[in-house]
DNA sequence: AGAAGCCATTCAAGAATTTTATGGCATGGG
DNA sequence: CCCATGCCATAAAATTCTTGAATGGCTTCT
């Protein structure tokens, strides 16, 4: 393959018409850029250039060289100039993935982000599944993942922010009589529950179970956001995460006592590259707005980025 | 600038998912490729790939990286294809002049020219100015030009063919009465001359001089083949190459006695880079075809090139 | 004739690349 | 549990490339 090099003193000669100026051009001396021509025009097998007592100028072949050149020069450059800028977050495209239910908190970060580094490309992919999220990872599908804790050992996390799991009920529900539920009071309650498929599902049995108490599943969403309006619509009380809870939510929403509230992590296969980095440096910094003014609690500040 | 080397590393890389496994994909070892791509890193300032334990994956900023070298190193072979493919005359552009009486003679050669070696992208410009075909070769607009001799010794000139030299009458004119016709017998005959732009006229009257022979000018076009035309239409007679009678001449066409011929010749500015060699030898060999019958002679197969 | 500009060649120094050898780390199988 | 395997990084030596200095041939201009 040419070197690079050879294609600069081409394009530098065709500029100057004389190997001498072309050397000037380049920084180098004439010998140098005349014998890197030797050299294309031995690996082309042909001649680039007539050689003139004024000077030199392009054969055919070296018209026929030079576009090219031009271009692979040009090409080159750029690709050092990509990587620099996607390096300094000014270029460059960011794969997110995210849980469905965290889009709604990512929405701003993304917008905020979106008007400080127009030049990024982002991406985002979301799903219900966390099995799916770490796929994205593993596959390289994306470059950063946020999704509730906890998150397989092999995964490096930064963990990004707090976000509360809250009762919602219909409006007068008895159990939305107090401004905190104790969560040993949902025994027995009628639940609206989550399909395995949606990672909430296996969570939820998991904590409940732990906690010791045991709702009565009614029936059973995949979709996050439904489960509250279900909820509100009569069918019983959901648990979920607040930013689950749509603006405007037709229903009562309460903290247990003591609140509870689970960490959300941003995802990457090993130490995170300077991007995505500084995306997830917003995340934490930018603060994580969440509606019905329950405020998503900001990480401590010792939550640095660790290896599980 | 980042060499191409690391380009194709960092290519391989991305394909082959490992470091190792693009060296042997390079033919290479394993630290060489992973000190180019080191060098690459420290040249854009951030890390292009990732380490895990299983290979490596490209980061964002790799990635941007990525369609950028591609292009590159597509680029940098195309261009040594291109060269390549311009010295083997399956490629690249050849830029021809030609006097404009010798289109005609030109045509037939770059149509088969054309159909031989269609990659080749062909560009003619005719003058009926010597001067002007030579300002296209010393300025490097052209390539080749093909023109009559005599030529300045400045340039490298191919002998390619003779031309004849001869007499157009009107029928019936008493000059047209023999079947060659004695260059004396001009005195005083009334001709269609050329006018001054055109190379044609000097010369004429540098031949006439030196045969010692003085016809009468009657009127000057600038355009060779109007010449023929003027005359077969009663204005008196007219001197022209053979190529400038069209075909189906409605007047009489004599040659001299002896023959008068002069010398088309391939010019170029210096040694003939490939692409020229090779149509310079198509010129000769390919024979030259003229209008009305009347062959040009190929030259003798001792014309070579030389600089005269 | 001499000066100046341009290019090729030669040769030695310097720089960059590659190889060889080695070590750390993680994974998977006996 | 331990070893074999596969991956990458590092260090040092060898090789290869590239460059620079000096020189000579050529042509043109003065």
């Amino acid at each position: 393959m040419a070197s690079l090099r050879a294609l600069e003193c081409l394009v530098a000669v065709a500029d100057s018409g004389s190997i001498t100026q072309a050397a000037r051009l380049l920084h180098s001396s004439q010998p140098a850029v005349s014998h890197q021509l030797a050299t294309l025009e031995r690996e082309t097998g042909t001649t680039l250039l007539r050689r003139e007592p004024r000077g030199v100028r392009l054969t055919p072949a070296g018209r026929a060289a030079l576009a090219d050149a031009r271009r692979a020069i040009a090409a080159a450059a750029s690709a050092v100039r990509s990587a620099r800028a996607a390096g300094e977050a000014t270029g460059g495209s960011l794969r997110l993935a995210c849980a469905q239910s965290l889009v709604s908190v990512l929405a701003p970060v993304i917008r905020e982000w979106h008007r400080r580094h127009p030049e990024v490309a982002i991406t985002l992919r979301e799903s219900t599944s966390p099995d799916e999220l770490h796929g994205f990872i593993d596959s390289d599908e994306a470059d950063l993942a946020l999704m509730p804790a906890p998150v397989p050992g092999r995964f490096t996390t930064t963990a990004v922010a707090e976000e509360e799991i809250v009762l919602t009920a219909p409006t007068g529900h008895p159990l939305a009589a107090r401004p905190a539920v104790p969560l040993e009071d949902l025994e027995g309650a009628p639940l609206v529950h989550f399909a395995p498929e949606n990672g909430l599902s296996a969570w939820l049995d998991r904590s409940f179970a732990r906690a010791g108490v045991r709702p009565e599943p009614v029936m059973r969403t995949a979709v996050t956001t439904a489960a509250p309006q279900l909820a509100a619509a009569g069918l019983g009380i959901a648990v979920c995460p607040v930013s689950a809870v749509s603006d405007g939510f037709p229903g009562a929403v309460r903290s247990f006592s003591p609140r509870w509230v689970r960490q959300l992590v941003a995802v990457t296969s090993a130490e995170p590259d300077p991007l995505a980095a500084r995306f997830i440096r917003n995340l934490r910094k930018h603060g994580v707005h969440v509606p019905r003014g329950v405020r998503t609690q900001l990480a401590a500040d010792n939550s640095t980025s660790a290896k599980t």
